[in-house]
DNA sequence: TTGTAAGCGTTATCAG
DNA sequence: CTGATAACGCTTACAA
């Protein structure tokens, strides 16, 4: 900065003016600066422009993991509404485990980012705990049905799993089962069980048969899961997959076995991946907008740090798509 | 940290120290540094750290998108492999545009990351620039039909296109057409073509029908492909598609539509996407382990890093997965 | 509008 | 093995 300054003819505190405010520059010395600039390749440090600002310009976003199409859609989303401030995105990967989230949220905070965007409304205490004392902003996402840290980005997983129970039950299926991550380390779709589970009450039919995927799944779990759920309660009549991925697998392979969707079997999956209106039948599902989720909860971030007034909740709709398979 | 130091008796370079290289302290200082920082919940700035030890502990990672499962794999396997060392990974979206890219790799600069990891062999020459005067390591990954700027962890896509080609001839296919991303977007599906055509002019048959998707491509655009394929040149037999998202969505198409798969017409597909083995017929793809490119890029950084001498291509092998539908 | 001085919180370096 | 001192490259705050 200083060899840029010198070939300009003016203070480093101009060049940094130019880059940081270059309103706040004659448009003539602007021009100087940034010519100086050009002609020295010169690249501004930005670990001392933090050091010195106390401004990271980086955003930290922990999810459970980036091979699902969900999650990679929503940090894409997040990336790019962030990279047109400026703003880097560093990603912590927690492998469905709170306890890593809680390891990734320490090593973060050394990077001293201006806001957290965490997955979901669960995690240890000790990591609430160490946000809290940080006092940086947090948006949680992909779920509304608990009181957020700070604010939260999500839909309601338990209105989404009632919302599929009552479509289940309409069709006429009067044994559900439920296929989905283990409850202790995914409570998303532990909520999505619960709404089904509170639908399936209701009609006065017994609980749900539930089978708990151990995470990380793979799509051939979908398989699995099919098979635990004939072995358990071989009269079931529909099963409600908490991914698409696995809803896809186990619908292809009842085809395979001859097992006819939705009249033996009506099959519901979850997040309306891009295959799921092309198989046959059509998968009938739910959509939830990651994208949008990956963009709103950047821009609730942003306005958190802004010191605007953000809503403590954004509420994001989930929407039944009703196709072939139930 | 002088909060740190004062409450432990030490000086505040004895704190450093226990937290950069703890074996250079005595066990005894080094514990009555540690309680102190845990009682102080002390968590060191890394901005500062950066600064004075010139080293970011960050990698910069630019693909074209996040959201496609084979990219998504491949920078999990990286983040993980760096988690292991502390470094962080700070991703760069390009679009599948190589200004965008370069834009990105500018910005990216600022941080000073410790290396790049790029997709292809394909930059603009200002970003090669860049990257060259700025000196930092740098490798590229998906292609290793080129010469790397500095080191590379890919595999070929001619050779893989080859392959294909040869696989589709020994079929018994007499007009084959392919379907990718538009050369100028994506010189990695590029590739692929080359290989093919290869293949098929050795066969001594017309040069394949090329239909080029726009990026960022949907799967749906597998089923674009199709019609455009069926439209150019209804008598081809069989296509290349460039990703199996694309072959899927055509596959599942050509089932809906009673096209009859292989017999009237051959898919196949590139990456062995979760799905590809479970629709039937199966997909015939080829795989490329991406998780491993993603791994390998980073231990190939890593090894530069440190000095070593690290060789300067990895060849990752292609493996074609023969299936039923080609 | 531009310049000067004083840090920002850490590590490198050298001395003890 | 530990400590003192001087950077690291920039921005903030204030002065001119």
């Amino acid at each position: 900065m200083a060899d840029v300054a010198a070939r300009a003819g003016v203070s480093a505190q101009t060049v940094s003016r130019v880059i940081g405010r270059p309103e706040m520059v004659t448009e003539e010395t602007r021009k100087r600066v940034q010519d100086a600039i050009r002609e020295l390749n010169y690249i501004p440090n930005e670990a001392a422009r933090n050091l010195a600002s106390n401004n990271s310009r980086v955003v930290a976003v922990v999810i459970p993991t980036l091979s699902s199409s969900a999650f990679a859609a929503q940090v894409k989303a997040t990336i790019d509404t962030l990279e047109l401030r400026g703003i880097s995105v560093v990603i912590g990967n927690s492998e469905y485990s709170v306890l890593r989230e809680e390891q990734i949220i320490q090593t973060l905070l050394e990077r001293r980012p201006m806001g957290f965007i965490l997955t979901g409304l669960h995690h240890t205490p000790r990591a609430m705990d160490l946000l809290r004392q940080s006092g940086v902003p947090v948006v949680e996402t992909w779920d509304t049905d608990a009181r957020p840290i700070d604010c939260a980005a999500g839909f309601s997983n338990i209105a989404a799993g009632r919302d599929v129970g009552a479509l289940l039950l309409k069709r006429g299926a009067q044994r559900i089962a439920f296929v989905g991550g283990a409850a202790s380390q995914d409570s998303r779709a532990n909520g999505r069980f619960i709404g089904l589970a509170k639908a399936v009450a209701e009609a006065g039919l017994p609980p749900p048969v539930r089978i708990e995927l151990v995470l990380p799944m793979s799509t051939q779990d979908g398989i699995h899961g099919l098979d635990a759920v004939l072995a358990q309660a071989p009269l079931t009549d529909a099963i409600f997959f908490s991914a698409d991925s696995l809803a896809l697998a186990a619908l292809l392979e009842c085809n395979r076995r001859g097992l006819r969707v939705p009249e033996q079997l009506a099959i519901c999956g979850f997040g309306d991946f891009d295959l799921a209106g092309l198989v046959t039948p059509s998968l009938t599902t739910v959509r939830i907008q990651p994208d949008v989720m990956g963009r709103t909860s950047a821009e609730l971030l942003l306005a958190r740090v802004d010191g605007d007034e953000a809503p403590t909740t954004v509420a994001l709709q989930h929407q039944l798509i009703r196709r072939g398979s139930a």
